[in-house]
DNA sequence: GGAGGTGACGTACC
DNA sequence: ACCGGTACGTCACCTCC
């Protein structure tokens, strides 16, 4: 039989006691495929320099001999075979040692502490990773493939009886498709979110599940209530409700089933109560239960069917680019939907009224809805990554940048010959953590001030653009100076790399080539896909620079990354100087981007958009390798203001307005998430009208009627809100800032608490002793802080001297007014 | 008991 | 444990006078 098939799910399993794959998918007709195919298990050991054919021979007859024994198997070496291959770009040779089962590479390679052997490696693969480096089925591409369908032949004892899949083929050949290989694929998707009367995992029961895929939505409760709404569906009891749950996963049959932050708590909440029931949940093709693994970073995985967590893959892949000030459902649907949850006041149910269990299962419906559109939303972002980096969509989607610039490696290091470096054992992982920090890169002091006719340079790609350019990575840094190598100071190390390019700067470099590629014929044809495939370039390019400086890295080399950080400071200085001698003054400077004023310091004439093209050109033209600087934009006005404590300007914070009138605002509390709405606000009106009108009259105005309206005690009580994430659990804290207490007092009233949670709190008046005088606890502020139904009036002075002034009154310093004195004045001229 | 320094902590920039 | 360093600012906590 042949078929066309695209793989979405894989999955290992022995069969007298040796390695296969099962690898799920569609065929072009939208039939479910499972296929099998036999892994290769073999790992490498690399031979000492030198040896002789007799000395090689003599070790590959020991290594032949090696037995492993553990309770359920033996595993032995199939055969050796000796290969020339390259190792962190040096020539090697090296023995290939297959063996019967992949998961005793590491104990095998455990027994080979024969001399004549210097290195073991790519023993420390997962199984699925170890067969897909083969690069026969890449993920997500279409392959055709041709083989026995397994027809209740018993063949693997049997296993296609047990598989619900129209065909499970034994893989005869397999290559890519001739057609398209990478167009769209729409799977099938259903979303799935359960609503509980307990948070806690293991306490409470489910009283709602609701599951929606396009056109199949459907709301499961064992409540009575609903009964004159469609999509509910009315169980026995939560047992039966569980049951239902799996029955409707089989005949929807999805290729992906989705939650947010499902991982971590739907499917572990279903986990527990069906066991508490005595459930069982057969969802996966196989008829296996959800596996849950990890303990803090938990992850579920379904057999052949892609469980996909979105709050996972957002965290990781679209957080940085959101605006959302957190990555609840609600905040990101609204954001890249613009579509939000519904409104619903929880309540214990025991008090919801039937009009309020309406409302509920609208509620929990809608969840699933948006999980389903958000699922369709980063389809295209998951499909690209999982072919880019020829992971499977269930890793992709769970992995973090780090673990992508690994696998994209490892998938393409077959191109060089190369063996795998080893990850880093425990010992080695505790001496990187403990290394020694290296500088980074270069920022400017800027002088505070309002600047007119600003222009933003910036590197593209510049860390990957300076790795590339200078070749700097494990495999190419030298021991000692050579006569022709790359020689990098530091200014406190020298360092050396060889000019013969390395696979990860090579790699790096066609990274950034595939980019610019991608984003110029998505210029032309704006699809989806495209822009997709050039988002996954760039944000590999993007982390390579972290991870070479990551502890946990195969390819690990901090010295790599400071010699990164001191050329980028090298040239980024070198452009400073080349701008000031243009005449320019430049403003500010952060690690790859340059502000400056497009006009001449002495003549004042202001340069045209043409002549700074021109300018840009010029300077491109003196970088090498692949560095190039670009234009960001053109702006109207800027604005730097002091640090709080002393005169010199605050780096890192700044406010642009462009010629349009959009403004680009950097560090400034407006942006912090941990500052009340009223000071953010308000300084986001004063910075918004200082740059618009090119002075401070009209904010100054509007800073007067914000802190009457604070004294008058007139701002609406979710302004003065204060919002600070808890990074650990309460007892881990040595120093209590108010949102811990906040947190402890949210205990007290039985509210949950959980790491990672967004504290909400406000501050509240001091008590008074009797005299009428603060007493001494309120002098500490966490003392003083109100949850958001406490009904306490607020501390005017706290968000008056905290908030409001301090986010102000370095704005207004720029045009030499000191705010407290204006408003001290006006309380007094008010007094007298 | 207020001033001032320092460490812990959270968040942002690139 | 799940990419790096640089930087700002608040609050708690301590020492000092």
């Amino acid at each position: 039989m042949e078929i066309e098939f695209i793989p979405l799910d894989y999955s290992a399993f022995d069969f007298n006691d040796e390695n296969y794959v099962k690898i799920y998918g569609r065929s072009r007709e939208g039939r479910r495929i499972c296929l099998i195919d036999k892994i290769d298990a073999y790992f490498w050991a690399i031979l000492q320099d030198g040896l002789s054919e007799k000395q090689i021979k003599h070790v590959m007859e020991k290594i032949e001999k090696i037995k492993v024994h553990s309770e359920s198997r033996t595993t032995h070496v199939l055969k050796t075979e000796l290969h020339e291959k390259k190792f962190l770009g040096q020539d090697v040779k090296a023995v290939k040692i297959s063996i019967t089962n992949y998961k005793d590479a590491p104990s095998v390679a455990g027994k080979i502490d024969f001399e004549e052997i210097v290195k073991r490696r790519e023993h420390d693969l997962g199984t699925i990773t170890h067969y897909i480096m083969s690069g026969k089925v890449i993920p997500l591409k279409w392959f055709k493939v041709s083989g026995d369908v397994l027809n209740k032949s018993g063949d693997f004892g049997g296993i296609d009886s047990a598989i619900n899949a129209d065909f499970v083929l034994k893989v005869g050949s397999i290559k890519e498709s001739d057609k398209k290989s990478d167009e769209l694929f729409s799977p099938k998707i259903l979303a799935y979110d359960i609503e509980v009367d307990e948070l806690e995992i293991g306490k409470g029961r489910i009283l709602m599940i609701s599951l929606y895929g396009g056109d199949f939505r459907k709301v499961l409760t064992w409540k009575k209530e609903g009964n004159d709404i469609d999509f509910v569906e009315h169980c026995k009891s939560e047992a039966d409700m569980l049951e239902k749950f799996c029955d409707y996963i089989k005949t929807e049959d999805p290729d992906i089933l989705t939650g947010y932050f499902s991982d971590n708590f739907d499917m572990s909440y279903i986990r527990e109560r069906a066991k508490k029931l005595e459930v069982k949940l057969p969802i996966g093709l196989d008829s296996s239960q959800p596996r849950i693994s990890g303990a803090k970073r938990q992850s579920a995985k379904i057999e052949g069917i892609v469980h996909l967590d979105i709050y996972k893959f957002v965290d990781v892949n679209y957080s940085q680019y959101l605006q959302s000030e957190t990555l609840s459902l609600n905040e990101v649907a609204g954001e890249l939907l613009s579509e939000k949850k519904l409104n619903f006041e929880f309540k214990h149910f025991s008090k919801l009224s039937k009009d309020e269990w309406n409302k509920f299962f609208h509620y929990n419906l809608q969840d699933s809805a948006l999980t389903y559109k958000l699922a369709e939303k980063i389809w295209p972002d998951l499909m690209e990554f999982s072919r880019i980096m020829h992971k499977p969509l269930f890793d992709v989607s769970r992995d973090g940048m780090s673990t992508h610039v690994e696998d994209y490696i490892l998938h393409n290091l077959y191109r060089f010959n190369e063996i795998a470096e080893k990850r880093p054992i425990h010992d080695e992982i505790g001496e990187r953590r403990d290394r020694e920090k290296y500088e980074g890169a270069f920022v400017l002091q800027p002088k505070p001030g309002l600047y007119e006719n600003v222009v933003v340079f910036d590197f593209t790609s510049f860390w990957p653009s300076i790795i590339a350019t200078f070749n700097l990575s494990r495999s190419t840094i030298l021991e000692k100076k050579l006569k022709s190598c790359i020689i990098v100071d530091t200014g406190n190390k020298e360092f050396y790399f060889t000019p013969t390019k390395g696979f990860f700067p090579e790699l790096l470099e066609e990274i950034i080539v595939k980019r610019k590629e991608y984003k110029e014929v998505f210029k032309k044809n704006p699809d989806p896909i495209v822009k997709a495939r050039s988002n996954a370039f760039k944000l590999i390019a993007n982390a390579a620079y972290g991870y070479q400086g990551f502890f946990g890295a195969r390819y690990y080399c901090p010295q790599a990354s400071a010699s990164a950080t001191a050329i980028s400071r090298k040239f980024i200085k070198e452009t400073l100087e080349k701008i000031k001698k243009s005449g320019r003054e430049v403003i500010y400077i952060d690690t790859d981007s340059l502000i400056f004023v497009n006009q001449n310091k002495k003549t004042n004439k202001r340069y045209t958009a043409q002549e700074t093209f021109h300018f840009l050109k010029e300077l491109n033209s003196e970088l090498p390798g692949i560095m190039e600087l670009d234009l960001e934009d053109f702006y109207m006005r800027g604005l730097w203001v002091t640090t709080r404590s002393g005169e010199v300007g605050a780096k890192k914070k700044y406010a642009l307005i462009n010629e349009n009138g959009k403004l680009k605002i950097r560090g400034f509390e407006t942006v912090r998430r941990d500052w009340c709405k009223l000071a953010r606000n308000l300084q986001n009106g004063v910075l918004r009208k200082i740059l618009n009108e090119g002075n401070e009259i009209n904010a100054l105005q509007y800073t007067k009627e914000i802190i009457k309206k604070l004294k008058d005690r007139k701002i609406d009580s979710k302004d003065i809100i204060i919002k600070t994430q808890l990074k650990k659990p309460i007892s881990g804290y040595k120093s209590k800032g108010p949102h811990v207490l906040a947190a402890e007092k949210m205990l007290k009233e039985g509210i949950p608490v959980d790491v990672g949670m967004l504290i909400e709190y406000y501050i509240s008046e001091p008590k008074k002793d009797a005299k009428g005088k603060p007493n001494s606890r309120s002098k500490r502020i966490g003392n003083r802080v109100a949850l958001i139904d406490d009904n306490k009036p607020y501390d005017i002075s706290y968000y008056l001297n905290n908030q409001v002034l301090p986010a102000v009154e370095n704005i207004f310093q720029v045009f030499g007014i000191e705010t407290k004195d204006i408003i001290e004045g006006e309380s007094q001229k008010r007094l007298f």
